[in-house]
DNA sequence: CGATAAATCGAATGACGTTCGTTTAGTGGG
DNA sequence: CCCACTAAACGAACGTCATTCGATTTATCG
Protein backbone atom coordinates (compact mmCIF):
# COMPACT_ATOMS: atom_id res chain seq x y z
CA UNK A 1 0.00 0.00 0.00
CA UNK A 2 3.21 2.33 0.26
CA UNK A 3 3.43 4.78 -2.57
CA UNK A 4 6.34 5.03 -4.50
CA UNK A 5 8.76 9.00 -4.95
CA UNK A 6 7.68 11.33 -6.91
CA UNK A 7 4.26 13.14 -8.26
CA UNK A 8 1.70 10.81 -8.29
CA UNK A 9 -0.40 10.51 -11.84
CA UNK A 10 -3.80 11.74 -9.76
CA UNK A 11 -3.37 13.66 -6.96
CA UNK A 12 -3.91 11.77 -3.56
CA UNK A 13 -4.40 14.72 -1.84
CA UNK A 14 -5.97 17.82 -1.36
CA UNK A 15 -7.26 20.27 2.08
CA UNK A 16 -10.59 18.79 1.62
CA UNK A 17 -9.93 15.15 1.17
CA UNK A 18 -6.94 15.62 4.76
CA UNK A 19 -9.95 17.44 6.35
CA UNK A 20 -12.50 14.42 5.95
CA UNK A 21 -10.51 11.84 6.84
CA UNK A 22 -9.28 14.16 9.95
CA UNK A 23 -12.38 13.85 10.84
CA UNK A 24 -13.13 10.46 10.12
CA UNK A 25 -10.39 9.74 12.43
CA UNK A 26 -11.04 11.87 15.47
CA UNK A 27 -14.47 10.29 15.48
CA UNK A 28 -13.09 6.87 15.37
CA UNK A 29 -9.83 7.26 17.36
CA UNK A 30 -10.85 9.99 20.04
CA UNK A 31 -9.22 13.50 20.33
CA UNK A 32 -6.02 12.06 21.91
CA UNK A 33 -6.27 9.72 18.59
CA UNK A 34 -5.69 12.04 16.28
CA UNK A 35 -1.96 12.65 15.22
CA UNK A 36 -0.11 13.64 11.96
CA UNK A 37 0.53 9.94 11.37
CA UNK A 38 -2.36 8.52 12.26
CA UNK A 39 -3.78 10.74 9.64
CA UNK A 40 -1.00 9.80 7.15
CA UNK A 41 -1.38 6.38 7.13
CA UNK A 42 -5.35 6.67 6.91
CA UNK A 43 -4.54 8.42 3.44
CA UNK A 44 -1.77 5.80 2.27
CA UNK A 45 0.92 8.63 2.40
CA UNK A 46 3.61 9.76 4.61
CA UNK A 47 3.25 12.34 7.35
CA UNK A 48 5.38 15.24 5.28
CA UNK A 49 3.54 14.81 2.30
CA UNK A 50 0.26 16.76 4.72
CA UNK A 51 2.01 19.95 4.18
CA UNK A 52 2.42 20.47 0.87
CA UNK A 53 -1.49 20.77 1.07
CA UNK A 54 -1.79 22.23 5.03
CA UNK A 55 0.26 24.18 7.35
CA UNK A 56 0.21 22.09 9.89
CA UNK A 57 -2.13 20.58 12.66
CA UNK A 58 -4.08 23.50 13.94
CA UNK A 59 -4.75 24.22 9.75
CA UNK A 60 -6.32 20.86 9.84
CA UNK A 61 -8.64 22.07 12.86
CA UNK A 62 -9.86 24.87 11.18
CA UNK A 63 -10.86 22.74 7.99
CA UNK A 64 -12.08 20.33 10.08
CA UNK A 65 -14.54 23.13 11.75
CA UNK A 66 -15.66 24.20 7.97
CA UNK A 67 -16.89 20.67 7.47
CA UNK A 68 -18.78 20.39 10.88
CA UNK A 69 -20.09 24.05 10.53
CA UNK A 70 -21.17 23.29 6.71
CA UNK A 71 -24.01 21.41 8.71
CA UNK A 72 -25.32 23.67 10.10
CA UNK A 73 -28.50 25.32 8.31
CA UNK A 74 -29.42 29.04 8.90
CA UNK A 75 -31.97 29.30 6.29
CA UNK A 76 -35.06 29.46 8.42
CA UNK A 77 -34.42 32.93 9.48
CA UNK A 78 -35.69 33.64 6.04
CA UNK A 79 -39.35 32.24 7.02
CA UNK A 80 -39.98 32.30 10.09
CA UNK A 81 -40.33 34.84 12.69
CA UNK A 82 -36.82 35.17 14.56
CA UNK A 83 -37.59 33.93 17.58
CA UNK A 84 -38.58 30.16 16.56
CA UNK A 85 -35.81 30.29 13.82
CA UNK A 86 -33.44 30.89 16.37
CA UNK A 87 -34.59 27.43 18.61
CA UNK A 88 -34.41 25.68 15.11
CA UNK A 89 -30.70 27.32 14.54
CA UNK A 90 -29.70 26.41 17.91
CA UNK A 91 -30.74 22.76 17.96
CA UNK A 92 -29.35 21.98 14.20
CA UNK A 93 -26.21 24.61 15.57
CA UNK A 94 -26.22 21.68 18.39
CA UNK A 95 -26.65 18.68 16.51
CA UNK A 96 -23.87 19.24 14.12
CA UNK A 97 -21.63 18.92 16.98
CA UNK A 98 -23.14 16.20 18.73
CA UNK A 99 -23.03 14.55 15.46
CA UNK A 100 -19.15 13.83 16.45
CA UNK A 101 -18.61 14.23 20.03
CA UNK A 102 -14.36 13.39 20.02
CA UNK A 103 -14.18 16.51 18.21
CA UNK A 104 -16.19 18.94 19.94
CA UNK A 105 -13.63 19.65 22.66
CA UNK A 106 -10.82 20.19 19.76
CA UNK A 107 -13.19 22.78 17.88
CA UNK A 108 -14.61 24.71 20.39
CA UNK A 109 -11.32 26.30 21.35
CA UNK A 110 -10.58 27.48 18.11
CA UNK A 111 -11.18 30.93 17.08
CA UNK A 112 -13.98 30.52 14.46
CA UNK A 113 -12.54 30.98 10.57
CA UNK A 114 -13.27 34.12 8.83
CA UNK A 115 -14.31 31.41 5.64
CA UNK A 116 -17.12 32.63 3.25
CA UNK A 117 -19.69 29.60 4.20
CA UNK A 118 -19.50 30.51 8.09
CA UNK A 119 -19.69 34.30 7.15
CA UNK A 120 -22.79 33.27 4.95
CA UNK A 121 -24.44 31.45 7.69
CA UNK A 122 -23.93 34.54 9.99
CA UNK A 123 -25.70 36.90 7.52
CA UNK A 124 -28.52 34.73 6.99
CA UNK A 125 -28.74 34.75 11.12
CA UNK A 126 -28.49 38.71 11.33
CA UNK A 127 -30.71 39.46 8.36
CA UNK A 128 -33.06 37.55 10.33
CA UNK A 129 -32.56 39.01 13.54
CA UNK A 130 -33.16 42.81 12.08
CA UNK A 131 -36.24 41.70 10.18
CA UNK A 132 -37.17 40.69 13.12
CA UNK A 133 -37.16 44.03 14.56
CA UNK A 134 -33.64 43.93 17.07
CA UNK A 135 -31.59 47.37 17.07
CA UNK A 136 -28.28 47.02 14.95
CA UNK A 137 -26.20 47.64 17.63
CA UNK A 138 -27.38 44.58 19.46
CA UNK A 139 -27.92 42.18 16.76
CA UNK A 140 -24.55 40.49 17.08
CA UNK A 141 -24.39 40.58 20.87
CA UNK A 142 -27.74 38.62 20.77
CA UNK A 143 -26.50 36.22 18.19
CA UNK A 144 -22.97 35.53 19.97
CA UNK A 145 -25.18 34.91 23.22
CA UNK A 146 -26.91 32.23 21.84
CA UNK A 147 -23.93 30.89 20.20
CA UNK A 148 -21.86 30.67 23.64
CA UNK A 149 -24.58 28.98 25.02
CA UNK A 150 -24.52 26.57 22.23
CA UNK A 151 -21.18 26.19 22.30
CA UNK A 152 -20.80 25.67 26.08
CA UNK A 153 -23.80 23.28 25.98
CA UNK A 154 -22.20 21.18 22.96
CA UNK A 155 -19.10 21.08 25.73
CA UNK A 156 -21.34 19.50 28.51
CA UNK A 157 -22.68 17.30 25.74
CA UNK A 158 -19.22 15.33 26.10
CA UNK A 159 -18.48 15.77 29.67
CA UNK A 160 -18.41 12.18 31.44
CA UNK A 161 -21.61 11.20 32.78
CA UNK A 162 -20.61 11.04 36.19
CA UNK A 163 -19.29 14.51 36.55
CA UNK A 164 -21.90 15.12 39.31
CA UNK A 165 -21.08 11.60 41.02
CA UNK A 166 -19.96 12.99 44.71
CA UNK A 167 -18.82 9.35 45.36
CA UNK A 168 -18.08 9.28 49.25
CA UNK A 169 -18.23 13.05 49.54
CA UNK A 170 -21.73 12.79 48.92
CA UNK A 171 -22.86 12.74 52.94
CA UNK A 172 -21.21 16.33 52.73
CA UNK A 173 -23.41 17.60 50.05
CA UNK A 174 -26.59 16.02 50.76
CA UNK A 175 -29.04 18.47 48.69
CA UNK A 176 -26.89 18.27 45.82
CA UNK A 177 -26.56 14.95 45.60
CA UNK A 178 -29.88 14.09 45.78
CA UNK A 179 -31.04 17.20 43.61
CA UNK A 180 -28.62 15.18 40.92
CA UNK A 181 -30.63 11.76 41.46
CA UNK A 182 -33.81 13.64 41.17
CA UNK A 183 -32.38 14.94 37.51
CA UNK A 184 -30.98 11.41 36.53
CA UNK A 185 -34.83 10.63 37.39
CA UNK A 186 -36.19 12.12 35.12
CA UNK A 187 -33.63 12.23 32.33
CA UNK A 188 -34.55 8.47 32.56
CA UNK A 189 -37.86 8.17 32.13
CA UNK A 190 -37.93 10.90 29.86
CA UNK A 191 -35.62 9.11 28.03
CA UNK A 192 -33.51 11.54 26.91
CA UNK A 193 -29.96 12.06 28.30
CA UNK A 194 -29.42 14.93 31.18
CA UNK A 195 -27.05 17.10 28.60
CA UNK A 196 -30.94 17.71 26.52
CA UNK A 197 -32.76 18.75 29.40
CA UNK A 198 -30.44 21.25 30.58
CA UNK A 199 -29.94 22.36 26.60
CA UNK A 200 -33.71 22.47 26.42
CA UNK A 201 -34.49 24.44 29.36
CA UNK A 202 -31.76 26.72 28.73
CA UNK A 203 -32.51 27.78 25.21
CA UNK A 204 -36.08 27.98 26.14
CA UNK A 205 -35.13 30.67 28.81
CA UNK A 206 -32.89 32.17 27.04
CA UNK A 207 -35.34 33.21 23.97
CA UNK A 208 -38.06 33.54 25.94
CA UNK A 209 -35.52 36.32 27.83
CA UNK A 210 -34.75 38.26 24.62
CA UNK A 211 -38.69 38.21 23.19
CA UNK A 212 -39.34 39.97 26.82
CA UNK A 213 -36.18 42.16 25.79
CA UNK A 214 -36.93 43.22 22.45
CA UNK A 215 -40.56 43.90 23.88
CA UNK A 216 -39.51 45.86 26.59
CA UNK A 217 -37.56 48.20 24.26
CA UNK A 218 -40.88 48.41 21.61
CA UNK B 1 19.99 27.81 41.63
CA UNK B 2 20.18 24.22 40.99
CA UNK B 3 19.21 21.53 43.68
CA UNK B 4 20.99 19.13 45.24
CA UNK B 5 20.18 15.43 44.70
CA UNK B 6 18.60 13.64 47.77
CA UNK B 7 15.94 14.64 49.94
CA UNK B 8 15.27 18.24 50.70
CA UNK B 9 15.76 20.10 54.57
CA UNK B 10 11.67 21.11 53.51
CA UNK B 11 9.80 20.10 51.44
CA UNK B 12 10.09 22.21 47.82
CA UNK B 13 6.95 20.85 45.84
CA UNK B 14 3.44 19.94 46.79
CA UNK B 15 0.46 19.82 44.81
CA UNK B 16 -0.84 22.91 45.89
CA UNK B 17 2.68 24.90 45.15
CA UNK B 18 2.92 22.89 41.59
CA UNK B 19 -0.64 24.05 40.81
CA UNK B 20 -0.25 27.67 41.92
CA UNK B 21 2.78 28.14 39.93
CA UNK B 22 1.43 26.41 36.88
CA UNK B 23 -1.60 28.92 36.78
CA UNK B 24 1.49 31.84 37.01
CA UNK B 25 2.95 30.32 34.23
CA UNK B 26 0.16 30.22 32.15
CA UNK B 27 -0.46 33.47 32.81
CA UNK B 28 3.12 34.66 31.82
CA UNK B 29 3.76 32.32 29.17
CA UNK B 30 -0.11 31.67 27.41
CA UNK B 31 -1.16 28.09 26.95
CA UNK B 32 1.67 27.16 24.96
CA UNK B 33 4.12 28.13 27.43
CA UNK B 34 2.90 25.46 29.85
CA UNK B 35 5.06 22.59 29.41
CA UNK B 36 6.54 20.43 32.42
CA UNK B 37 10.07 22.05 31.83
CA UNK B 38 9.71 25.59 31.95
CA UNK B 39 7.64 24.84 35.35
CA UNK B 40 9.89 22.68 36.71
CA UNK B 41 12.73 25.74 36.02
CA UNK B 42 10.05 28.19 37.36
CA UNK B 43 10.10 25.72 40.54
CA UNK B 44 13.97 25.45 40.66
CA UNK B 45 13.23 21.54 39.97
CA UNK B 46 13.96 18.96 37.47
CA UNK B 47 10.81 18.22 35.90
CA UNK B 48 11.06 14.57 36.75
CA UNK B 49 10.19 15.75 40.14
CA UNK B 50 6.86 17.08 39.89
CA UNK B 51 5.98 13.23 39.40
CA UNK B 52 6.31 12.73 42.96
CA UNK B 53 3.53 14.90 43.82
CA UNK B 54 1.29 14.57 40.63
CA UNK B 55 0.23 12.06 38.04
CA UNK B 56 1.29 14.09 35.29
CA UNK B 57 0.14 17.29 33.09
CA UNK B 58 -3.50 16.59 33.14
CA UNK B 59 -3.73 16.53 36.93
CA UNK B 60 -1.71 19.66 37.16
CA UNK B 61 -4.45 21.55 34.65
CA UNK B 62 -7.20 20.16 37.00
CA UNK B 63 -5.37 21.50 40.58
CA UNK B 64 -5.33 24.42 38.41
CA UNK B 65 -8.73 24.53 37.53
CA UNK B 66 -9.82 24.23 41.18
CA UNK B 67 -7.73 27.48 42.16
CA UNK B 68 -9.75 29.10 39.63
CA UNK B 69 -12.74 27.75 40.70
CA UNK B 70 -11.95 28.69 44.04
CA UNK B 71 -12.68 32.16 43.59
CA UNK B 72 -16.17 31.69 42.67
CA UNK B 73 -18.71 33.28 44.97
CA UNK B 74 -21.72 31.33 46.33
CA UNK B 75 -22.70 32.34 49.19
CA UNK B 76 -25.43 35.11 48.01
CA UNK B 77 -27.87 32.19 46.79
CA UNK B 78 -28.30 32.10 51.11
CA UNK B 79 -29.27 35.79 51.31
CA UNK B 80 -30.62 36.70 48.10
CA UNK B 81 -33.74 36.02 45.64
CA UNK B 82 -32.69 32.54 43.76
CA UNK B 83 -32.86 34.90 40.43
CA UNK B 84 -31.01 37.81 41.68
CA UNK B 85 -28.38 35.56 43.36
CA UNK B 86 -28.09 33.55 40.08
CA UNK B 87 -27.14 36.94 38.25
CA UNK B 88 -24.51 37.83 40.86
CA UNK B 89 -23.23 33.87 40.68
CA UNK B 90 -22.45 34.03 37.16
CA UNK B 91 -20.49 37.50 37.12
CA UNK B 92 -18.02 36.21 40.06
CA UNK B 93 -18.01 33.03 37.69
CA UNK B 94 -17.04 34.44 34.46
CA UNK B 95 -14.44 36.96 36.24
CA UNK B 96 -12.94 33.78 38.09
CA UNK B 97 -11.94 32.88 34.27
CA UNK B 98 -11.50 36.06 32.99
CA UNK B 99 -8.80 36.58 35.41
CA UNK B 100 -6.74 34.31 33.60
CA UNK B 101 -7.38 34.48 29.68
CA UNK B 102 -4.98 31.84 28.38
CA UNK B 103 -6.62 29.57 31.11
CA UNK B 104 -9.45 29.44 29.64
CA UNK B 105 -8.80 27.79 26.62
CA UNK B 106 -6.81 24.82 28.96
CA UNK B 107 -9.94 24.81 31.43
CA UNK B 108 -12.93 25.16 29.48
CA UNK B 109 -12.59 21.22 28.06
CA UNK B 110 -11.67 19.98 31.02
CA UNK B 111 -14.21 17.65 32.88
CA UNK B 112 -15.18 19.53 35.81
CA UNK B 113 -13.24 18.07 39.25
CA UNK B 114 -15.54 16.23 41.68
CA UNK B 115 -13.38 18.15 44.59
CA UNK B 116 -14.83 18.91 47.62
CA UNK B 117 -14.74 22.75 47.23
CA UNK B 118 -16.37 22.57 43.51
CA UNK B 119 -18.97 19.98 45.03
CA UNK B 120 -19.58 22.86 48.13
CA UNK B 121 -20.23 25.33 45.49
CA UNK B 122 -23.04 23.42 43.87
CA UNK B 123 -24.47 22.26 47.11
CA UNK B 124 -25.15 26.36 47.86
CA UNK B 125 -26.54 26.98 44.17
CA UNK B 126 -28.47 24.12 44.15
CA UNK B 127 -30.30 24.92 47.79
CA UNK B 128 -30.64 28.54 46.34
CA UNK B 129 -32.90 27.25 43.24
CA UNK B 130 -34.49 24.64 45.79
CA UNK B 131 -35.35 27.48 48.34
CA UNK B 132 -36.75 29.45 45.37
CA UNK B 133 -39.21 27.41 44.41
CA UNK B 134 -38.04 25.09 41.67
CA UNK B 135 -38.88 21.99 41.34
CA UNK B 136 -36.14 19.52 41.99
CA UNK B 137 -35.92 17.64 38.87
CA UNK B 138 -35.23 21.05 37.25
CA UNK B 139 -32.86 22.52 39.41
CA UNK B 140 -29.22 21.12 37.81
CA UNK B 141 -30.42 21.59 34.11
CA UNK B 142 -31.28 25.26 35.29
CA UNK B 143 -27.71 24.89 36.96
CA UNK B 144 -25.73 23.34 34.40
CA UNK B 145 -27.59 25.63 31.43
CA UNK B 146 -26.40 28.83 32.87
CA UNK B 147 -23.18 27.17 33.54
CA UNK B 148 -22.63 26.15 30.03
CA UNK B 149 -23.50 29.87 28.73
CA UNK B 150 -21.16 30.54 31.32
CA UNK B 151 -18.58 28.65 29.87
CA UNK B 152 -19.36 29.27 26.52
CA UNK B 153 -19.11 33.32 27.19
CA UNK B 154 -15.80 32.92 28.81
CA UNK B 155 -14.14 31.38 25.93
CA UNK B 156 -15.67 33.79 23.65
CA UNK B 157 -13.83 36.43 25.76
CA UNK B 158 -10.29 34.51 24.44
CA UNK B 159 -11.68 34.84 21.09
CA UNK B 160 -9.45 37.37 19.29
CA UNK B 161 -10.99 40.75 18.73
CA UNK B 162 -10.80 40.76 14.80
CA UNK B 163 -12.83 37.20 14.63
CA UNK B 164 -15.81 38.87 12.95
CA UNK B 165 -13.59 40.71 10.01
CA UNK B 166 -15.10 39.52 7.30
CA UNK B 167 -11.98 41.30 5.23
CA UNK B 168 -12.02 41.51 1.53
CA UNK B 169 -15.14 39.10 1.68
CA UNK B 170 -17.16 41.74 3.37
CA UNK B 171 -18.37 43.01 0.11
CA UNK B 172 -20.49 39.56 -0.03
CA UNK B 173 -21.92 39.68 3.41
CA UNK B 174 -22.94 43.47 3.50
CA UNK B 175 -25.47 42.85 6.23
CA UNK B 176 -23.73 41.27 8.32
CA UNK B 177 -20.39 43.99 7.70
CA UNK B 178 -22.29 46.79 9.10
CA UNK B 179 -23.42 45.25 12.05
CA UNK B 180 -20.37 44.33 13.39
CA UNK B 181 -20.10 47.45 12.69
CA UNK B 182 -22.76 48.77 14.81
CA UNK B 183 -21.75 46.77 17.32
CA UNK B 184 -18.36 47.10 17.36
CA UNK B 185 -19.62 51.86 17.60
CA UNK B 186 -21.65 50.53 20.43
CA UNK B 187 -18.87 48.61 22.96
CA UNK B 188 -16.77 51.88 21.90
CA UNK B 189 -19.09 54.46 23.02
CA UNK B 190 -19.76 52.29 26.52
CA UNK B 191 -16.16 51.54 26.79
CA UNK B 192 -16.61 48.21 27.82
CA UNK B 193 -15.31 45.34 25.57
CA UNK B 194 -17.74 43.70 22.97
CA UNK B 195 -17.82 40.09 24.76
CA UNK B 196 -19.40 42.17 27.48
CA UNK B 197 -21.94 43.28 26.06
CA UNK B 198 -22.63 39.66 24.56
CA UNK B 199 -22.60 38.46 28.40
CA UNK B 200 -24.93 40.90 29.76
CA UNK B 201 -27.61 40.45 26.90
CA UNK B 202 -27.70 36.72 27.20
CA UNK B 203 -27.14 36.49 31.13
CA UNK B 204 -30.20 38.80 31.40
CA UNK B 205 -32.05 37.34 29.01
CA UNK B 206 -31.65 33.81 30.30
CA UNK B 207 -32.49 34.72 34.33
CA UNK B 208 -35.54 36.63 33.13
CA UNK B 209 -36.57 33.37 30.76
CA UNK B 210 -35.51 31.20 33.57
CA UNK B 211 -38.32 33.54 35.77
CA UNK B 212 -41.06 32.96 33.17
CA UNK B 213 -40.79 29.24 32.76
CA UNK B 214 -40.52 29.12 37.11
CA UNK B 215 -43.65 31.17 36.86
CA UNK B 216 -45.77 29.31 34.54
CA UNK B 217 -45.52 26.11 36.74
CA UNK B 218 -47.09 27.78 39.45
C1' DC C 1 21.86 3.38 65.34
C1' DG C 2 19.67 1.15 61.54
C1' DA C 3 15.78 0.54 58.39
C1' DT C 4 12.45 2.69 55.72
C1' DA C 5 10.34 6.19 53.31
C1' DA C 6 10.52 10.66 50.91
C1' DA C 7 12.18 13.38 47.46
C1' DT C 8 15.33 14.84 44.12
C1' DC C 9 18.26 14.08 40.17
C1' DG C 10 20.02 12.34 35.68
C1' DA C 11 19.51 9.54 31.91
C1' DA C 12 16.77 7.35 28.75
C1' DT C 13 12.57 6.53 25.94
C1' DG C 14 9.10 7.03 22.71
C1' DA C 15 5.82 9.85 20.45
C1' DC C 16 4.92 13.77 18.02
C1' DG C 17 4.95 17.96 14.85
C1' DT C 18 7.67 19.88 11.58
C1' DT C 19 11.55 20.89 8.15
C1' DC C 20 14.38 19.82 4.38
C1' DG C 21 16.70 17.78 0.60
C1' DT C 22 15.75 14.29 -2.91
C1' DT C 23 13.12 12.13 -6.38
C1' DT C 24 9.67 11.64 -9.73
C1' DA C 25 6.04 13.20 -12.81
C1' DG C 26 3.20 16.45 -15.10
C1' DT C 27 3.06 21.22 -17.61
C1' DG C 28 3.98 25.01 -20.53
C1' DG C 29 7.06 27.87 -23.51
C1' DG C 30 10.28 27.92 -27.28
C1' DC D 1 9.97 17.73 -29.34
C1' DC D 2 12.83 19.34 -25.69
C1' DC D 3 13.80 21.66 -21.56
C1' DA D 4 12.96 24.32 -17.59
C1' DC D 5 9.76 24.65 -13.96
C1' DT D 6 6.48 23.33 -10.75
C1' DA D 7 3.75 20.01 -8.04
C1' DA D 8 3.79 16.40 -5.01
C1' DA D 9 5.38 12.61 -2.46
C1' DC D 10 9.18 10.39 0.11
C1' DG D 11 12.77 9.42 3.71
C1' DA D 12 15.64 11.13 7.11
C1' DA D 13 16.49 14.04 10.61
C1' DC D 14 15.58 17.41 14.40
C1' DG D 15 13.84 19.39 18.51
C1' DT D 16 10.45 19.28 21.93
C1' DC D 17 7.80 17.19 25.11
C1' DA D 18 5.72 14.08 28.68
C1' DT D 19 6.84 10.33 31.15
C1' DT D 20 9.54 6.33 33.43
C1' DC D 21 13.13 4.43 36.09
C1' DG D 22 17.06 3.57 38.79
C1' DA D 23 20.50 5.85 41.64
C1' DT D 24 21.34 8.89 45.36
C1' DT D 25 20.76 11.49 49.26
C1' DT D 26 18.40 12.83 53.35
C1' DA D 27 14.88 12.83 56.97
C1' DT D 28 12.19 10.23 60.19
C1' DC D 29 10.74 6.51 63.03
C1' DG D 30 11.51 2.44 65.77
Amino acid sequence: MRRRVGRPVKPVLSREAIARAALTLIDDAGAEGFSMAALAERLGVRPSSLYNHVSGKDDILAAVREIVSDAIDASMFAELPWDEALVRWAHGYRDAFAAHPPAISLLATLPITGALRTLRMYEEVVAGLRRGGWPEAMVIPVMVAVESFILGSALDLVAPPDMFDAGPLAAQVPVFAATVRARDDAATSSGRPPADLSFEVGLAAIVEGLRRTLAAMG
